[in-house]
Order: C-alpha cells, then sequence, then structure tokens
DNA sequence: GCATATATCTGACTTTAGTCAGATATATCG
DNA sequence: CGATATATCTGACTAAAGTCAGATATATGC
C-alpha cells in the first residue's frame, strides 16, 4: 500500500507529534524549553558548558543567559574548572536537584503509559531500540574497555545468549576456550565496545597467544544495530588495535550457522585455513595478515 | 542493560534530535517554519481554515496572520466555505503547488537518504511502522468500506499472504470459500478497514447469509499493529454493525494456527462449536449470540 | 427579527529564541 | 614577556511564536 518513503514519512509525523507533546509536558514546570533542556543536561552529568552547548546546539551568548537564569533560580552554581580557569563548569544545587528529578518522573511517567498501553512490549521496545540506533548512527562511539568491565560483561552476555538461540545444540561457555580477560587487555590484546550514548551495541575481543598471533574473539552487534555495518566498523577497529600492539597475523574461529559473520570476514581480506584448535563449537576457521 | 523506560527514553532522545534536523531542513526555503507548516497542511489536503488551525494546534489569530502571509507571497487562496461564509477555506495557488512540491521533495529525499545508509531496509521499516501505529492510536479510525475498495483489497492481500506463510499446507483462496463481495456490502453484511492515516492497518468482513446466521471473516491487523488491541475493536465493530442488521446469531471458522485469533474469541464472548462448513482451511468453528 | 453562537480577523502586546559584535579573563606558544 | 588563541559573558538587536481582547460577518434557534 504504502512506498518504503511513504512508511518513513508517516513515522516522522507519528513522531513529530509526539515529540511535540513531550515538549509541551515539560512547559508544565513553568520554565522556558531552553532552560528545561539546559537543567536536564547537567543534571545528566554534562557539567562542563561548552559541552553543554555544544549538545544542544546553542549560540554561546544564549548558553550564557540560560545559565545565569537557573543560577537566577537557585537551580545551579557555576565555577571555574580546574585545569583551565577560561571554563566554567556548571553543578546542580539541592534545589536544581530537586527541580531536575521532577522533570525525570515526568519522562519516566510518559516512557511508562506509552509502553502500558501496548501489550506486545518486547517487540515494540526492540523497534524502538533498533530506530535510535539508526538515528543515532554518526554518534556510535568505539571505546577500548577492560573486558570485565559492565558495559563488555553485557555484551558478552548478550552474545552468548545469541549462540544458545542459534546453535542447534545450544551454549555453554564454560565448553568453550572462554578468552582469559588478561589476553583481551593491554599490552596483550584489546576489547573494544560499540556505544551509542549510553547503551552499548556491540563488541569485539582481540586476544593475545603466545603462537606468533592473536585471536579475534566475541565479535557481536546487537539485533537493533543491524545494517549499520557496525560489525565491520569494530573489526577495523580491533585490526588497527592488533596493528598498534605490533601484531602481524590474526585468526578466529566462527561457525557456519552464523553466515553473516562468514561473509563479513570473506568480504574483508581473511581467508580460510584449517582447524587450528579443538574448541568444540567452531566450524570455520579464518586468518588476515596484516 | 537498560530497563524499559530507558529504551524508551534513549528512543526520544534520538527522534528528537532528528525531528530538530528535519525542521532546520524546512527553513532553507526562506519561511519560517510556522508558514511552512501551514502551507503543508493546505497542501495534503486540508483546506478547511478550522481544520488547519486544530491540526497544528495554533490560535485563531496567528493562523490568520499565517495565512495572511501566504497569501501575500501569492502561495495561497482563501474563499468563503460554500455552506456556512464564515468558515473559510485555503486553496494552492499554481505558485503554491510548486512551493509544495518543493517541500515534498525535500522531505522525500530525507526519507530516502535515511533509508539508503541502512542495509536492513525491511526491518527498519516495520519497526517504523509499528512504532507510528503505537503513537497514533488514538487516531485510528475504522471506516465500513466496500470489500472491493483498494483498502480492503490491500488487507485481503495481506492477509492471504500471512495465512499462506502460517499454514503448514499454506493458503489457496480459491479452495476456501471465498465470500462474495456482495455478501459483506449492506444490506447483507459489512466490510471494515481501521485506517492509521492514509494507511489500512487492519480488517475484518460481516457476511450476510441465508441460513439465520451471518459469518464474521477475514479478520485481519497488520504485524505492525499488534498489541494495540485493534483485534477487540474491529469485532466490537463489527457486532455493532450486525445489530444494526439485525442480526441476532454470528458465527465464524478459524484455525488453531492462529492462536491469538482463537483467543481473543474466546476472551469475547464467543462459543466453540461442531464444524458447520466443508472449507478445508479451519478446524475450530465459534459462535456468539447477540 | 432578535438574541446568541460561531468563525475569522485585527491590533497591541509578551515571551522565547536566536544573532552578532565586542569586552573580559585566562591559556599557550615562541 | 608579548602575541595570539580560547572560553565565556554582556549589551543591543531581530525574528518568530504565542496571547488576548475586542471587532466583524455570518449562522441558528426561538
Amino acid at each position: 500500500m504504502l512506498d518504503p518513503v511513504s512508511r518513513v514519512r508517516r513515522f516522522n509525523r507519528a513522531v513529530t507529534s509526539a515529540v511535540g507533546a513531550l515538549d509541551t509536558s515539560f512547559l508544565g514546570r513553568g520554565r522556558p524549553l531552553g532552560a528545561a533542556r539546559a537543567l536536564n543536561a547537567i543534571g545528566h552529568g554534562r557539567t562542563d558548558v561548552a559541552e553543554i552547548r555544544d549538545y544542544l546546539g546553542l549560540d554561546s551568548g544564549l548558553m550564557s543567559r540560560l545559565l545565569r537564569s537557573l543560577e537566577d533560580e537557585g537551580l545551579v552554581e557555576t565555577t571555574a574548572h580546574e585545569d583551565d580557569a577560561r571554563r566554567r563548569v556548571a553543578t546542580l544545587t539541592r534545589a536544581g536537584r530537586r527541580e531536575f528529578a521532577a522533570y525525570e518522573a515526568l519522562s519516566n511517567t510518559q516512557a511508562e503509559s506509552f509502553l502500558a498501553q501496548h501489550s506486545q512490549r518486547e517487540a515494540l521496545l526492540a523497534a524502538m531500540d533498533m530506530i535510535a540506533s539508526a538515528l543515532t548512527r554518526e554518534r556510535i562511539a568505539l571505546e577500548e574497555m577492560d573486558p570485565r568491565s559492565e558495559q563488555a560483561r553485557y555484551c558478552l552476555g548478550e552474545y552468548y545468549a545469541e549462540l544458545g538461540r542459534r546453535f542447534k545444540q545450544g551454549f555453554d561457555v564454560s565448553l568453550s576456550r572462554d578468552p582469559d580477560a588478561k589476553d583481551m587487555r593491554r599490552p596483550r590484546g584489546a576489547f573494544i565496545v560499540a556505544m551509542s550514548d549510553t547503551l552499548p551495541i556491540g563488541c569485539v575481543g582481540l586476544k593475545g597467544t603466545d603462537h606468533g598471533y592473536a585471536e579475534i574473539k566475541r565479535l557481536w552487534v546487537a539485533p537493533a544495530a543491524r545494517g549499520l555495518r557496525l560489525g565491520r566498523r569494530v573489526m577495523d577497529a580491533a585490526e588497527d588495535a592488533a596493528r598498534g600492539l605490533g601484531i602481524e597475523l590474526l585468526r578466529l574461529d566462527t561457525n557456519s550457522a552464523l553466515p553473516e559473520a562468514g561473509q563479513l570476514y570473506r568480504s574483508t581480506g581473511w581467508s580460510e585455513i584449517p582447524r587450528f584448535n579443538d574448541d568444540p563449537y567452531p566450524d570455520l576457521f579464518f586468518e588476515k595478515r596484516l
């Protein structure tokens, strides 16, 4: 009935009016939207004035005045930055934290009531995740993290769960060659997480070995982020990290039940090699010379 | 990692900035956003001034001034309404149509470039459809239509395709007891389509028979609209239509491969009865006394 | 026909957002 | 130290959006 472009535009119309409604609900607290947005940015931990200005896309004059009005209301205090007295740092006062909490409550209530009117919650949330990831595509940041960090462990948990669903025989980490966290940390290796806003949406591990090569492990992209060519991006980052560590040969193992992974490797310069380990799960092996 | 409310809020943030970007693109044509929105509302067929005002949520003074500025630009003409000379009707001039087309082109380009950067187009579109339907939930309208109308035929096509996917043996309409369009039109029956904006997202047929009962046929809800309790709403509408036609007994057949349908019937006063036709597809039969 | 209701318009006003050109204070580089 | 760059602030301004109290014209019910 509708062509793809009309479907996108139908979505845009729906969302425009929903955003408008959310904005108006923020006006209920007797403060212009600009000031409310600035307060919320500070509440969410953006304390550096330049950072807030950049995030909200404001002129420096306007930003300054918004801060002043929040100060006049007694919600915000500004001090000079420790390392650079030209920069200013904004923090919420006690009253500011209370006001911020009130905005948070408004947002939460609105989100909850939206969810409550829908009986297929998980499908709806998955759709929202997917669109949020697509819309914030340019803002996805790749960060090197400790493989034991909360974000990394979340990714690994999702990764194992997905293998469990996709392998006919299921997946039990303890049977697999679970890499030692130390091997995926500098200087032996690295662990890279793709963050969209505060949400981890993909990862890859570079595991150092003592056999003259390093291994790529735990490549995962959240279902909601597939189609954004993120797999390729994290793999590129892992290869860069490997080069930085002086590694010249990479190997990896995978399973033919994950065809999209195999396709990615083949299209990015990896070549299939014979089995090089005795892990029970993989049935495909690749290597790439850097 | 994220609780449901945070996921909704992440979506809201993503979408807020995307909407802002769309708005700014509209400013490129040298006209304030308010005027551009009014022009687009007229171009999309909202000609009654009160209707535009209502749609855009504007004060009557502001609306009047926007119309005036569009008239001054030579893009819009207003005339008195035929039936009520107090009301005004706005139409685009030739120049107005040209300008409207330019805005349309902007929107289309923006939508296309969003789609182009994503390789899982169909999944992304399905997610957008789902969210658009959820957000415009209160604006879903049930309309009685001819079962041969474009909208009805679209729904039926989707319905048959879904049965084909869900029945192990597939589905071939010609083997089923395809109701005559005449039986699903007044005065023998009715055909109801649920419209979200201009998109049909569900349907149900009420088919008159000569056996002392009418049948419910072709109950379908678009995958993107599931979870909105739309099935229940269209069924209620069909029952109302039946009551209006003096029908006292309803019957329907369905298949256990469609468990959500069976559940709907059981929870809305239908009771299971023995087979009452020789259609090869159904294996469950219900009736309800009105 | 008259009172009342409705739809739009006009004029006078305020608030919010945004722009721009300096001013001020601090940092950095040679 | 001095030149230059950077971060923020201030003042003066404009544009856009929105509000509100009537004015005007037309419709409707008795």
